[in-house]
DNA sequence: AGCGTAATTTAGGGGAACCTAATTCTGTAG
DNA sequence: CTACAGAATTAGGTTCCCCTAAATTACGCT
């Protein structure tokens, strides 16, 4: 047996999107079940049976048959690892090569696996270490410190809150042109106007201009009240 | 049967790396035979056996058994796209993040198959669009356009030529680290003092410094004489 | 011509990560 | 309290890429 002493132990790509998909889950309340880790790293749920039976065997899972999966502290820092070179890696090339917000996540999610340690930190540090990446998610520290605050929506809001916009879903490139459009990015100031019953859309005031955007977008737009 | 057209078709890693190793094979003389592959790849030579059928069913090779393997027109076509990848994502390295020159090689090896052509395209961007590699390696063009002439090596000079480097081999950072404490780098122009009979260390003047190398690693930093 | 050696291929396996189909378990609704 | 839907797992299979050991094949040398 041998006990993991800084070096990490070379975790291969799937395992990595294994681990950064129950951080994931974990952090969202659920609570991390075969079918929901399924979904959202589209496998079949019989393979993620399997795959949960690897991980939990190499220590870095604990999993509850037919219960949940719940990341060990080692799986948790290694999905901190993953998650810091994916929010590095998008602010690298958002900023130093232009690179259009809205496609950054797809090459992260190659890149993250092939970076080297030494690689991200360069990258860190040429762009001023950021704090968060574009879509303004927190970058988690090479010591595994990351800010877990959690943040309501656009949809939390009531008729008359201004809140900035801190953070926006990076699951899909469509929605982030979209909100680029409308001018819903991290730092704007909005101010609900109306909302429509019966979780119907949602009037909101940004810049000058006065957008209306669907629940279901609102609730991937999270801001932060202000007084 | 599908033709293919402009759309590159998705290698998987280790099938870049064979073209690429068939590419460099196939240029040094050699005629890229299962055993010098296997030696090259460091994989048994079983294995390359298997991976030589399946290129060859692909179409990226051409294999007459028992005698050695060559690239088809679009094996060659994906072997040059890798080696740009590697040798632009070296130069950026080197270039934007200042990272050192006998270690880009490793972290471009990963890297090369992960990147998008867009990123590579941006990255050569951002640098110029060079046409060398740190280590003096011609980069193809996004057509496949390369600098396919062949270069003597210090071992090929008579005593008393003067020629400039041009390119030292990469495979090693460890004789890349000892070839810059010599200052033996592309673009230095250096003079054969003397050498050794019977393969012996070739004795050269380099800046105002008077040096000795071995020679085999003499064999590795290529030149042009210069009159 | 024949023979041995070196190069190559075949045979047989293994692990990682995926799949579909079949089965088992669990919690809840009637 | 039982039965059933839905979640999870097992069974069995595939592809890719690697391995070792055991044939083959080619070729140079006597």
């Amino acid at each position: 047996m041998t006990v993991e002493r800084g070096a990490a132990p070379e975790l291969s790509g799937p395992v990595e999107d294994y681990l950064k998909a129950i951080y994931e889950l974990e952090r969202s309340g659920s609570a991390a079940g075969t079918n929901e880790l399924a979904a959202r790293l589209r496998i079949a749920p019989a393979s993620v049976s399997g795959m949960v039976r690897r991980l939990a065997e190499q220590g870095l899972i604990t999993h509850e048959r037919y219960k949940g999966v719940r990341l060990t502290e080692s799986g948790r820092r290694a999905a901190l690892r993953t998650i810091r070179r994916h929010r590095i890696i998008e602010t690298y090339l958002t900023q130093a090569l232009a690179y259009p917000w809205d496609r950054v996540h797809d090459e992260a999610e190659r890149l993250e696996h092939a970076c080297s340690d030494e690689l991200v930190d360069r990258m860190a540090e040429a762009i001023g270490e950021p704090m968060h990446d574009p879509h303004g998610a927190p970058i988690p520290t090479r010591e595994g410190m990351v800010d877990e605050r959690r943040l309501g929506s656009i949809a939390d809001l009531a008729v008359g809150e201004v809140a900035a916009v801190r953070r926006v879903s990076d699951r899909s490139g469509d929605r982030l042109r979209y909100l680029a459009e409308l001018g819903i990015l991290p730092g704007v100031e909005i101010r609900v106007l109306e909302r429509a019953p019966f979780d119907g859309p949602i009037t909101v005031h940004v810049g000058d201009a006065q957008r209306v955007i669907g629940s279901a977008l609102a609730r991937e737009v999270f801001v932060e009240p202000v007084a």
